[in-house]
DNA sequence: TCAAGACGGAACCGATCGGTACCATTTGGA
DNA sequence: TCCAAATGGTACCGATCGGTTCCGTCTTGA
């Protein structure tokens, strides 16, 4: 556990916002839970949408980063991420994408919370066009986007079933488009 | 426009809920926006969890009503429900799906409005599960989980890009899965 | 015509919101 | 060892939160 202020508020941002919610949590409490002090938080932070933001890199990072991970550890096919994506799912407290929760709650597209959680979407766009491009997949820009709407859905189906499911079910949609971009790529 | 109270009230709760949350809403903004009496507000609902769940039973009622007739329109065709989608996205004030934005807000899966929000997925799930009977698929239950995974992915997209795009994105996904259902099928 | 009910406005409640200021203590590096 | 920086605690700020109460007015149907 981190000794600095900064960092335990980050981690406290990152637990009680992605369980409960940004505005369901309140500043008092994340000054509870981290045990810091309120003038250190302003030290710290101009605000708390300044901590959301450092709450949003650091979930950037650690997701992207466990994702490629993940799919290394399993040979780099690109059907893979629905693997990890279950393991994410099995987890107790999984509570869907906290980039997806945050573009949710932060209505305004313009708000620096909403735009950082926006490029979380991008660079895993940019990660998947790379797995599939190097699995020698045509198309590879078009099937990312089609991967990410993939997991985005499974993420969403995850929030309301809480289970694995849904990643098994957006692999097996994920394994069809494959197959028929295959077909297409053999016929052309 | 309605001159009862109560129908003002839903009303208002539906634009100001789906345009800026749920949370960021204050009973004080609905009473002004519908010009509804404070009192007159707990006459009508216990609560504003109250009113998130008339709210929420509305907004499930006019989209399935929206999508079935759209999608009788176009033949009763299941890849039509995309279409329906692709003109919801273009609406200017288009922000995402309220069911799946009110079970972010609202984390507890407990609580009144996650279940009315979770209730209506069934019930569109349910919708899309007769439709690709009708069509003669088989595997139409299945197919069903499969097209609410992407409308949701689709939606969530949506409220990202702020395009009709990830409509025909997801369309494209689903006519492959429907292209490769058909073949197993003619396999087996 | 008249009473009953529905209504809007406003004052008020305790609680909590995000944020500031000040102070005593602890910590870490020279 | 000692000083400066970082820290935690607390009191406080105006604003807003969801909710209650009372009152005067308007509508409506018998």
């Amino acid at each position: 556990m981190p000794t600095h202020a900064r960092d335990r508020l980050v981690q406290a941002a990152e637990h009680l916002f992605y369980a409960e919610g940004i505005r369901a949590v309140g500043v008092e409490r994340l000054l509870t839970v981290s045990g810091v002090g309120r003038a250190s938080f302003y030290r710290h932070f101009s605000s708390k949408d300044d901590l959301v933001v450092a709450m949003l890199r650091g979930y950037d990072q650690r997701w992207r980063r466990v994702l490629a991970e993940g799919v290394t550890e399993r040979g780099n096919q690109p059907l893979a991420v629905f693997d990890v994506m279950a393991e994410r799912f099995e987890s107790a407290d999984f509570r869907g994408c906290a980039s997806i929760n945050a573009m949710v709650e932060l209505a305004d597209p313009d708000s620096p919370g909403h735009q950082v959680a926006a490029e979380h979407k991008r660079l895993v766009i940019e990660y998947l066009d790379g797995l599939l491009a190097a699995a020698g997949h045509d198309h590879h820009a078009t099937l990312a986007e089609q991967f990410m709407l993939l997991m985005d859905g499974a993420m969403v189906t995850a929030l309301r079933e809480r289970t694995a499911e849904p990643a098994h079910r957006a692999k097996a949609v994920a394994a069809a488009l494959l197959a028929t971009s295959a077909t297409a790529a053999h016929a052309g």
